[in-house]
DNA sequence: AAGAGAATCAACCGCAGACGA
DNA sequence: GTCGTCTGCGGTTGATTCTCT
């Protein structure tokens, strides 16, 4: 109950999916759009369920993907997001034209994690293994969500941060912040973001509401 | 050259939220 | 307001590839 049904299926395939099965979902999205998801495949001929050909669409197929390495700008940007965002890898993924949340998250666990902690950094809090887990209590308020005095931790404190923040090719939707876009000196990085909701905003400095407001 | 272990990546699973009836 | 369905997300797994001994 509540679970679609699709992935229950016998008759339909899973594992890696074939040049040919490729094809058919190309050439059905093309004609038809991404349209619904779960007729899709009865409709592109395909046995598989729904889930199997959005993903395989959005991480693989999908045109506009970029595929290669991360660029160096782009392993800041994720190490950054995710401080300020934690696990939410659809949303550091909008924020990389041509990545897939897919990609990101297994960049991270792969590379990024590992590095972090080879710099002594605890991946998940982005705070120094050694210096004690607790985080604090300023920075609970603060818009970064845990940056203690780190490097990377989103830097938005400082009236230079914008200079800090990687404003290549590969984030070109990330534009300095104007200037109402603080939590009091605090500058908040969701704004510069464009998020529109207050789910992917930590920022609690502002109790009254986000002073920057959210767009939207 | 072969085997073992590590690293990488594509894909699956289950859950939660959104949406419509 | 409730229930059922669908989509999207994050965590996890397993197969494949790479590197080292």
């Amino acid at each position: 109950m509540g679970r679609s049904p699709c992935c229950e299926q016998v008759h339909t395939n899973k594992g890696a999916w074939t040049r040919e099965e490729d094809d058919k979902l190309i050439a059905h999205i093309q004609a038809h759009g991404e349209g619904c998801w779960r007729s899709l495949p009865k409709a592109a001929g395909l046995l598989r369920c729904g889930k199997s050909c959005r993903l395989r669409w959005m991480n693989y197929l999908r045109p506009d993907l970029k595929r290669g390495n991360f660029t160096e700008e782009e392993d800041k940007l994720i190490v950054n997001l995710h401080a300020l965002l934690g696990n939410k890898w659809s949303v550091i993924a909008a924020r990389l034209p041509g990545r897939t949340d897919n990609e990101i998250k297994n960049y991270w666990n792969s590379h990024i994690k590992r590095k972090l902690v080879g710099q002594g950094l605890d991946p998940r809090t982005h705070l120094p293994l050694k210096a004690g887990v607790r985080q604090s209590s300023t920075d609970e308020g603060g818009c970064s969500g845990g940056g203690g005095d780190l490097d990377l931790s989103i830097s938005l404190r400082l009236p230079h941060a914008a200079a800090n923040w990687p404003t290549t090719s590969a984030s070109p939707e990330v534009v300095p912040a104007p200037p109402a876009a603080s939590c009091g000196q605090t500058i908040c990085f969701c704004y510069h973001l464009g998020f529109r909701s207050d789910e992917a905003c930590s920022c609690r400095a502002s109790p009254s509401g986000h002073s920057h407001g959210h767009r939207g």
